[in-house]
Parts: structure tokens; sequence; C-alpha cells
DNA sequence: GGCGAGATCTTTGTATACAGAAACCCTGTT
DNA sequence: AACAGGGTTTCTGTATACAAAGATCTCGCC
């Protein structure tokens, strides 16, 4: 019935910003991420233009990015869906993460200020907390705003803007293929490792560590291939779109 | 006053081809790499739609995705223009370059069949004369049919698209930091020596090759940082559009 | 001669209209 | 009951109109 964005929206427009494609993008994006938005939910673009109170020219422009940004496909003539990367997709972009998120850690490693450490300190100790307190919406986004603040203060921003389009993306596949019993992802003594491989400047150390973290994350998933688990038809073939 | 495209269009037009987006991205990314559309060239979109024969709503999608591609620029209610990027950034590209191309090139050792191994060796052999006979613009379409056959078959697709991109944004600023007495960034004995790597299945040769190759290419390059060769205000200050 | 204010022009941002493609539904037939 | 066909609906592709932001130019002043 009602859209997911009602008080976003709300806010934004209270707040005498009127709302750009960018907006759009992100509120796609984090709903994507946050499975609010499965994968092949059509997205109209009359129907978001309504929900934002935009016209199809912003939204398209919006489509168009999230479009580039992997997030949603646009096929000619056919409506917007999200996309469902498939499970050799998801072990190509973790492959990928692996690389490029180790490279970043060597070189991050014993280049960050007190300050930068002393924030990702305080990020490690709040995951853990909220872990244990069994918030698990919380325990993401303090490990994504980890991950996130090292593709930010990473020496070679373009090695930065590529890790920031990685992590959207295994956020997204993870939230797919997470292991039905399994109620979090979570790592305990990874975190903690990272940042002290980081403060103590051993390169080597820090990208191994995100390696072996990633390719941990990753054997938590199940991408069993022998069943599909992303049954394309069962999902593509049905009507939803962004409002239900 | 005339067109770059000119030909080009009237040849798809006649085709019964209708110009669309892709059209406009592919030309417009071509014009950049081979500096004919030099950086700092103003984009406006009614002198585009009117160049390719389209409204601005075709050409603001193509500007979209070329911005996505690190191709242009496009400032809020400002005109689009044609990127210049930094010496920093070129020296973090290439950085990018190295790691994901190695990473490419060490998945393929070993891997590709003998067609594809024997397409390699004839574009080897064609860059070599085409060095041979002074035909830079030759030499430098085979070099890059090299690098992108790697990206296309790369058994990571993930890192293959990555690839892609950064192919095009490296050599847009070969294209742009090229020390000006150089006649050619051509290395002799690099391409045929990855090919025998690729052949020979040794994973971590090709990576290390892949890895030198692109640092000699780099040290070709004029990155004297002292003298700003790219003078923002000298590029950006001018009127020059997509018509002269 | 240099500099600033205002008018003018250029260019983008957004909405909207219309045409065409795709999906859907309903009906009639086998 | 399954299926093919045609009409209807939905949705995208493209062009265009208007408003607002930015750039430029001119003129008057110091």
């Amino acid at each position: 019935m009602s859209s997911i964005w009602q008080e976003e929206i709300a806010a934004e427009t209270r707040a005498g910003g009127r709302i750009s494609d960018r907006f759009i993008v992100d509120k796609v994006r984090k709903a994507v991420l946050t499975q609010r938005l499965p994968p092949g939910t059509r997205l109209p673009e009359v129907a978001l233009g309504d929900i934002f109170g935009v016209s199809r020219s912003v939204v398209r422009k919006a489509l168009t990015r999230l479009a580039a940004d992997y997030v949603v496909t646009q096929q000619p003539n056919q409506v917007a869906r999200v996309r469902a990367p498939s499970i050799e997709e998801t072990r190509e972009t973790f492959a990928a993460r692996r690389l490029v998120e180790g490279e970043v850690a060597a070189l991050l490693a014993g280049r960050l200020d007190e300050t930068q450490l002393a924030t990702i300190a305080s990020l490690v100790e709040r995951e853990a907390e909220a872990h244990a307190c069994g918030d698990e919406p919380a325990r993401i986004e303090h490990s994504l705003a980890i991950h996130h603040l090292m593709a930010e203060h990473s020496p070679n921003r373009v090695l930065g803007a590529m890790l920031t389009d990685l992590i959207l993306r295994t956020s997204i596949v993870i939230a797919l293929y997470k292991r039905a019993g399994l109620a979090s992802c979570y790592l305990t003594e990874d975190h903690p490792a990272l940042l002290a491989h980081l403060r103590t400047g051993d390169s080597e150390a820090a990208r191994r560590c995100i390696h072996d973290h990633l390719q941990a994350l990753e054997n938590l998933l199940d991408l069993s291939s022998r069943e599909t688990r992303i049954d394309l038809m069962a999902i593509l073939g049905q009507r939803e779109g962004v409002t239900e």
C-alpha cells in the first residue's frame, strides 16, 4: 500500500531540500542493501516518480546511475529491476574485493594517524557491543563503516573508489545468499586483528588479514550451486513493484 | 566549423540504425582517447544533440554514463567537460591497473586455448609491424586490442569489467601526459614476453610481466609535478565546444 | 585603465506530451 | 484443460517547453 520511504521524503522536503537523483540513488541503494527491495523487484519509472514526488526525468537519471553501479538492470523497453547477481558473480565479486581491499589495507597500514585509528577502534568496539545485544542492523552498520572508512582514506583514491563499489556489491550478495539459519555474519576476531595490523604498520599482515576475513565471510554464504537458490523465474515472474 | 563525426553519423543513419545514447558514448569515448576532444573541452547538450541529430534527452543519458566512466565531469548547472585527470590520479590509475591486470594475467595464464593464443600472437605481430611502419594509430589499436582481449576473457568477469574501465582511463592519461618528444610508447619485448608466459602458464611470471610493462609505460610519461603540465585555468578558461 | 553592477544570453534542470514496444488479459478454439 | 490470437493496458524512448542558474558582455564609475 504505502511506500517504504514516506518519512525520509517528508523529512527531506521539510528540510527545504528538493529531491534530486542523488537522493533517489541513495534511498534505493540502501533499500536494496537491507533487502527491503529484494532482487527482481520491478522499479517502474512513474511509480518511483510518484513516490518521490518528481517526474520521470529525475528517476531516469537515478536509474541510469544505479545501473552503472550494478544495483539494477536496465534492458531496452523493459522495466528496471533490482539485480540478482548469480552465484558465479558472487564468487567473482568476493575475489575482486579480496584483491582490492587487501591492497588498500596494505597501503593503509602504518599510515593512519591516531584520530583515524581511534575512530576505527570505536567502531570495532561498537560492532562487538551491537552483536552482544543482538542488534544485527546496528552491527552491520558499524562493520560497513569500518570498511568504508578504509576505502575513503585509501592513499590511492582510484582504488578507494573501486573498493567503495565492491563493498556495496558484496553487501548486496551477502544479504542475498546468507545461509538461511544464520543470524549474523559476525567474525569475532577479524576486525580487532585488522586494527592491530593497521596500527603496527605490518602491510602484509593487514593484507592477509583482510584476505582471510573476506574468505571467511564468503564461506559463511550458501553458494551451493546445485540448486540455484535464486530462482530467476520465480523472482522475475511476479508483479510486485515498489509499492505493495 | 563542422563536426568530427559527420561520416560516422551518416553511415549509422544510412544503415538504418537510429542514434542511441550508446552510439554517442562510444564516439565521445573514442574521440577523447584519440585526443580529438582534448581535456577541458566543453560538451554542451544542445550542441551534441544537433551534431548527432537527437534531442537533449539522449545526450543527457550519454553524458551521465560518460561521467560514470570518468570520461567527462558533470557539475550541477554547468556544462559537461572532458575530464583532465591530475598527475596524482594518473599515478593512482596506473597503480590500480597494475594490481588488477596483474591478477587477470595470473588467472589467465595457462587457461587460454590455442585459438585465443593465436589471436594474441597475431595482434602482437601486427603491433610490431605497425610500429616498424611508423603507423602509430594502428600500433595503439593493436596494443589496446591485446589488453582488451585479456579483460574480455578474464575468468573473473568482475575483474574483467574493472580492467576494461582501467584500460580506458590509462589510455586517456597516456594521451594526455605523453612526453612531448616521444613518438611512440612502444616497448619491444613486453607483449611477446607476456604471450609466452600466458602460453606456458606461469602465473607469477605473467603477473610480473604485466606489472613491469605498466610500470615502464608509466615511466615513459611526463609526470613531473613541479610544473603542472595540465594548466586547468588555461584549459577551462577557453570557450571551445565540440564544434570548431 | 581597472573594476563592479546590471542586462543579456547561454545552458542546464525538470516536467510533460506523444509514439511505440512489451506485457497482460480475455476470449475462442481445439 | 491447454493454447493461440487480438485488443487493452502499462511502461519506456524521445522530443519539447518553460524556469532557473550560470556565464558573458556592456556600461558607468573610480
